[in-house]
DNA sequence: TTCTGTGGTTGACATGGATCAAGCCAACGC
DNA sequence: GCGTTGGCTTGATCCATGTCAACCACAGAA
């Protein structure tokens, strides 16, 4: 329970006044495109934050679907759990980007949303999204194309899973980490990694050794410089050409 | 060029005619649970037919975008091609399921779709499409289900590619085969391949010559007859049973 | 400071699936 | 008929990655 302390509150509402129109992930998330005074009509919409502490779950498997979730800030990994206790992490989420897609199917979400640092997201009621966007017909195109790129990029790791050795897994994975953060505004050279060894072996079809024996390869062969978390890139030419290494 | 003889007119017009509203795939494809009206309105979009013979492209990567498919008849696959030349089939696809949403987001298809049998498609303009579920919300909102659909499809695919060994994803597979056969009123315990062990290999992520050796294996075994393309599923819960054989 | 726990690194060894190679089978053209 | 071709099967061998195990590094608690 919040304090209710009148400076409090003037925050709290001015903080809810800037939603999306303010937002400077609004280039990157879903007002992509709208106008101004699309964006206000959005804003009414997207009017829940909440705040997901390291660790916790967004939401879980199983439990019933209502809203999808803008990443304001922070990092989220979702994962899925088989039936036999097996699970892997299918993807890492970073501000700006869509969480709950996979839930819209069936009403209820099919994978686990777990934040990797604290992290606050935009609440999306979903129903209420559907009817913005048979009004605005740029939210409605561009709400596909958003769906419409989580299948290429699934078909990227695929792709990835199917076809590429544990060195040119990794690679992909350093090269698109670092993409990301640069369409973000951070250096594409050096960031820190918020999963560990296991979680990204998880996600890369590898185990933990494999990924950890990976960096430092990619260390002794002077493309990276690793330090527990914090990557510096060095050789993005070199990375990129690992990637390519067929068998 | 087809022939222009009034009788061939006819026909292909009564075809016409019989779009969605008479189809018996509407309860598996896009139309599931519209109202007669607004199935008709739906007809009137989905008026292109195409034919496409064995081995042929309905699209390339790279190729504009500008229809989705849904299949009325036949068997497709699908499948990226990497820079290097590697390339991988990221899916098969028969009556009733779509084709094409991959190509929403960067208006470009970003990978091949290629009948494997003699096939026919209806093609649906998408922006059309946008308008129409801008007015029928049914339409709307099952879209996006068929969206998320495949969404959380792709991660089946990666869970198997990432967590299981080549039994297990090739149990899984067939098993998931004889599930869409069944839901399309054919035996669910008998039926033809329409795909090499390459291509099954290749969205497997494995080599044609192990699938091969899994083939034989569960056939000593009793959990399957194959006899080259021909499939009899003699147990299936043996099967389901070898999917959980973790390593 | 020491203790404890979590995550990371590295080495030695095992193994599942890839690779290479030979041969089989069914369909098709001549 | 016979030869050819594409797809499939099977065997022998190899190697990338998994497995098991020891140890290290750092953070937080006592």
């Amino acid at each position: 329970m919040p304090p209710t302390h009148p400076l409090n509150q003037e925050v709290s509402l001015s903080v809810i006044k800037t939603a999306c129109s303010n937002c400077n992930l609004r280039e990157l998330c879903l007002p992509l495109g709208l106008s101004l005074e699309e964006l206000e009509r959005l804003d009414d919409l997207v009017s829940t934050r909440r705040r997901v502490k390291r660790g916790d779950h967004l939401y879980r498997a199983g439990e019933g679907f209502d809203s999808i979730y803008a990443i304001r800030s922070g990092f989220f990994k979702t994962d899925v759990l088989l039936e036999d206790g097996r699970d892997q992490v299918t993807g890492f989420q970073m501000a700006g980007e869509l969480l709950g897609l996979d839930g819209i199917s069936t009403e209820h979400h099919t994978c686990n949303a777990i934040a990797l640092e604290d992290s606050e997201v935009c609440a999306i009621p979903f129903s209420r999204l559907e009817v913005l966007s048979r009004e605005i017909h740029t939210l409605q195109h561009h709400f596909h194309k958003v769906m419409s790129r989580e299948i290429v990029r699934d078909h990227g790791v695929m792709m990835l899973l199917g076809t590429m050795r544990a060195e040119e897994r990794l690679a992909a994975f350093l090269l698109n980490l670092s993409q990301r953060f640069t369409s973000r505004g951070f250096s594409h050279a050096e960031f820190y990694l918020r999963m560990t060894r296991e979680e990204i072996g998880s996600y890369l079809g590898l185990k933990l050794e494999t990924v950890s024996r990976a960096f430092s390869k990619f260390q002794e062969e002077g493309h990276i410089a690793v330090q527990q978390k914090h990557i510096r890139i060095l050789n993005v030419s070199g990375l990129k050409a690992l990637m390519n290494h067929q068998r």
